[in-house]
DNA sequence: CGATGCATGTAAGCTGTTACATGATTGC
DNA sequence: GCAATCATGTAACAGCTTACATGCATCG
């Protein structure tokens, strides 16, 4: 069996969790996550739906009777084998190291910016996050724990996450407002 | 001019950082990062650099007397300008809110494992990501404020970063070992 | 003198993006 | 009645991965 990659490994989650669900609505929760990573296009979805179809992972069922041709989904046994395959193979350190913050990967290169420019970027971006993560706690606070544990831990990574980045611009302004100007 | 993507900008600011540099000393650094993130395979990179030269953003110099062929690279005027707009682009709340981490996508779906198969998860994720955290501070400390600030800036927020996932993940194991067995 | 690392690159294939296309349903 | 949303999908294109190919240099 093929090892699933992150996109399908997601959508064969959900799937398993909402069954029996439609592409579309699959599509619908990954956009609602705060993080943007999840574009999940039209142009992702679908065909990766048709792929786990045909591998034998999920069953569609059309419902007659329904104009829309709405086509609910449902996961196999060896899907949710394929799946639980998925979320152990993380132990991997490949995968542990693979984490990705668009924000950090600029800061290596700051220098490139004049003092003025640096001020307002991390000025900007201090802005940008603390909205973001009251994004990411609202989220959580939608999510009690008495509802679905894993949901609500899943929210409060996030929730610590954004902190956390929150944490690291406070001491990254500071820096350069202690740096002596060039 | 075009807006540069991920891969994009770093390649191009570790070119201007460490210019003249070769392709091949560009993936080394771009490998050496704690997070496996960029893998920069040489399919990637080398048709990378040969898009950023036709588009006069650098420019390479063959070193003649040299048996190896070696390629220098360097950043034009052209291309620092876009260097700069790629940094600045960061405001957009797509781009703050486009955050990644494998382990946190799998926390959701744990309930598709059983209770002593949750545990195993918990505990074997959050002992490689105490190496993994050991891996950033050994990073960070080999990179001063004092030799290069950004670079040292830049490292800890990798290190702070992992800090909070380990904080995260021990949130997590003290929850499942909380919760009633099923 | 053979393995490893330096250094360049290409080709096939997969996956994702953007943009388009079509039609049903709901809400104002 | 018209806009927005539900719902499915496709086509062109871009970018990355894996695997291959080539040759020079260095170290033991």
């Amino acid at each position: 069996m093929r090892k699933l990659n992150e996109l399908e490994g997601v959508c064969l989650g959900v799937i398993q969790k909402n069954q029996p669900c439609t592409a579309y609505s699959l599509r619908k929760v990954l956009k609602a996550s705060p993080s943007s990573h999840w574009r999940a296009s039209a142009g992702a979805i679908y065909p990766l739906v048709a792929r786990l179809e045909t591998e034998d992972l999920i069953v569609s069922e059309d419902d007659e009777e329904d104009q829309r041709g709405r086509k609910y989904l449902k996961i196999t046994a060896r899907g949710k084998k394929a799946f639980k395959a998925w979320i152990k193979e993380i132990t991997s350190p490949d995968l542990i190291a693979d984490v990705y913050d668009p924000l950090r990967s600029r800061v290596f290169f700051l220098d490139a910016l004049s003092n003025a420019e640096q001020q307002r970027f991390a000025d900007d971006v201090l802005g940008a996050l603390n909205q973001y993560k009251k994004i990411t706690e609202e989220h959580l606070a939608d999510r009690p724990p008495s509802d679905d544990l894993f949901e609500h831990l899943g929210a409060l990574g996030g929730a610590i996450n954004a902190e956390s980045r929150v944490a690291f611009h406070k001491k990254l302004l500071a820096a350069i407002r202690r740096k002596p100007k060039t």
